[in-house]
DNA sequence: CTGGCTGTTTTTGTATTCATAATTCATTTT
DNA sequence: AAAATGAATTATGAATACAAAAACAGCCAG
C-alpha cells in the first residue's frame, strides 16, 4: 500500500483536510481559503498548497488556476459515474475473494453478515450501515490486491459524504440484504463469477435512493459562492 | 474532466515527469534529484515539489519522507494487480459503450478495427498497437462516464513504461485478435454483457507476455542505486 | 439608479531563505 | 586494513518574501 505521509505536515494536513469534507465542515462548491486553514492547522502556505494539490489529484477539490481551490461538488451525474465504477471493481474484488480467501476469512465475513442481519431485522441503520461496509471491505481485503483496494477507496473517500446519508427505503433495503445473502452464498460455494456479477449491481440500486434524497447537488454547473 | 493545470509550472512540470519517466529518462528506483531537475526545467523548487506530490498521488512515483522521490518500480505483483483492476474498468467500460455508443462512434470503431486488423496481417508490430490503444480509448469514451476514464487512465500512466514494450508472442497476438474479433460483434449487436466479460479477461493473457520478457522487476523491494 | 472604469486590497503562484535530517568523507581506532 | 566515529556537505521539509493575478470598493458617466 502507499504509505500516507502523515508524519509530514502536507500529509496531516491532507488527511485532516479530508475529514473536514466528510464531516461537512467544508461545504461543496465553497472556496477554500488558504490563509485561514493555514492559521487553523498552525502551519504555513507551502504545505497547505501541496496538501491541496494531492487533495486535487484525489478528486476531493478543485483546483481553478489563479482562484483557489473549491471543495469538489457532487452532481448526480457524477455519483452515478463513480458508482458505477466502484461497481465494476466491486465485482472485481468478489471474483478474487472467491479465489484467495482464507476459509478462516470466509467464516469472519459471514459473521459480519449475520451481525449485519441482526441489526437489518431490528431496522437499526446506523450499525447495519457499519456492518455492510465491515464486509465489503473484507471482501476487498480477502482479493489480495492492493492496486483495487487504493483505486476503491480513492473512489469511495469522493463520495463519502453522501454514501450513508440517504434514508433507506424499505424496497431498496431488501433488495441490498437480498444481494447480501447471495454474496455469501457465492463466496462460501467459492463462485467467483457469480459473486463478481452481484457486486457488479449491487451498488446501481443505491444510485436510486441517494438520487431520491436530495444529498447531491442536481444544479448545473454554475459555480457555486 | 478534471483539467489538468498545464498553464501553472508544477502541471507542467508533472507532465514532463510523467513523460520522462514513460519514455525511460528516469529509471524505476533512481532517486529523482530535485535541484537538477529544477535547473532542467527552469523553475524552483516549489511548483516541482508539488508536482512530485500529485505524481505520488497517482502512483506514479514514491515519496520517502526526509529521502526524496524515486520513481515507482513496477513489481510483477503490481503490473498483475494493475491489469486486473484495469480489466475490471474495460469490462465496464464495454457495457456502458454498448449501451450509449452512437452508430458513428460503432462505425469508427469498426474503422479502427479493420486498421488494426492490416497491420496484424503485416506483423507491424507499432501500428498494430498504435490501432489497439485507440480502439480501447474509443470504447471507453464512449462509456460516456468520466470517472471511469480518468479512473482508467491513472492506472494506464503507470504501467506506459512497459504496456508497449513486450514482443509479441504470435499465440498471444492470435488470441489477442481473436477477442478483438468478438469483441466488434458484441458492439454492433450490443450485447453489452458479452463485450463486458472479454474485455476482463482481455487484458489478462497480456501479464504472461509481460511477465516473460524482462521488462518488470522481480528483484525484491530492495531500494535500487 | 445602473453600469463600467480605476485604484486598492486581497489572494494566489513562485522564488528564496532557513532549519533539520541524511549522506559523504576524512579521521581515528582496533 | 577494515570498521567506526564524527565533522562537513548536501538534500529535504517548511517558512517567509516577493510578483502577479483576481476580487473588491469607490468613483464617475450615462
Amino acid at each position: 500500500m502507499i504509505k500516507i505521509q502523515q508524519n509530514t505536515l502536507y500529509g496531516e494536513a491532507a488527511a485532516r483536510i479530508r475529514d473536514m469534507i466528510n464531516e461537512g465542515k467544508l461545504l461543496p462548491g465553497t472556496r477554500i481559503p488558504e490563509k485561514q486553514l493555514c492559521e487553523h492547522f498552525g502551519i504555513s502556505r507551502t504545505p497547505l498548497r501541496e496538501a491541496l494539490k494531492v487533495l486535487a489529484s484525489e478528486g476531493m477539490v478543485e483546483l481553478l488556476p489563479n482562484r483557489g481551490a473549491r471543495v469538489m461538488r457532487l452532481t448526480r451525474q457524477m455519483l452515478e459515474e463513480t458508482y458505477n465504477v466502484m461497481g465494476a471493481l466491486e465485482g472485481l474484488s468478489g471474483e478474487l475473494a472467491c479465489r484467495y480467501a482464507t476459509e478462516a476469512e470466509v467464516a469472519d465475513i459471514q459473521a459480519l453478515h449475520y451481525q449485519m442481519m441482526a441489526h437489518y431485522q431490528r431496522r437499526e441503520i446506523r450499525p447495519y450501515f457499519e456492518f455492510n461496509q465491515q464486509i465489503h471491505d473484507a471482501i476487498m481485503a480477502a482479493s489480495r490486491n492492493e492496486v483495487l483496494k487504493e483505486t476503491y477507496s480513492s473512489l469511495s473517500y469522493r463520495i463519502q459524504r453522501v454514501r450513508y446519508s440517504t434514508t433507506m427505503i424499505d424496497e431498496y433495503w431488501d433488495q441490498a440484504v437480498a444481494d447480501h445473502e447471495a454474496m455469501i452464498e457465492c463466496l462460501v460455494a467459492r463462485d467467483g463469477e457469480r459473486l463478481g456479477s452481484i457486486l457488479r449491481e449491487h451498488l446501481r440500486h443505491k444510485l436510486v435512493v441517494a438520487a431520491a434524497s436530495g444529498v447531491i447537488d442536481e444544479s448545473p454547473a454554475t459555480s457555486a459562492t
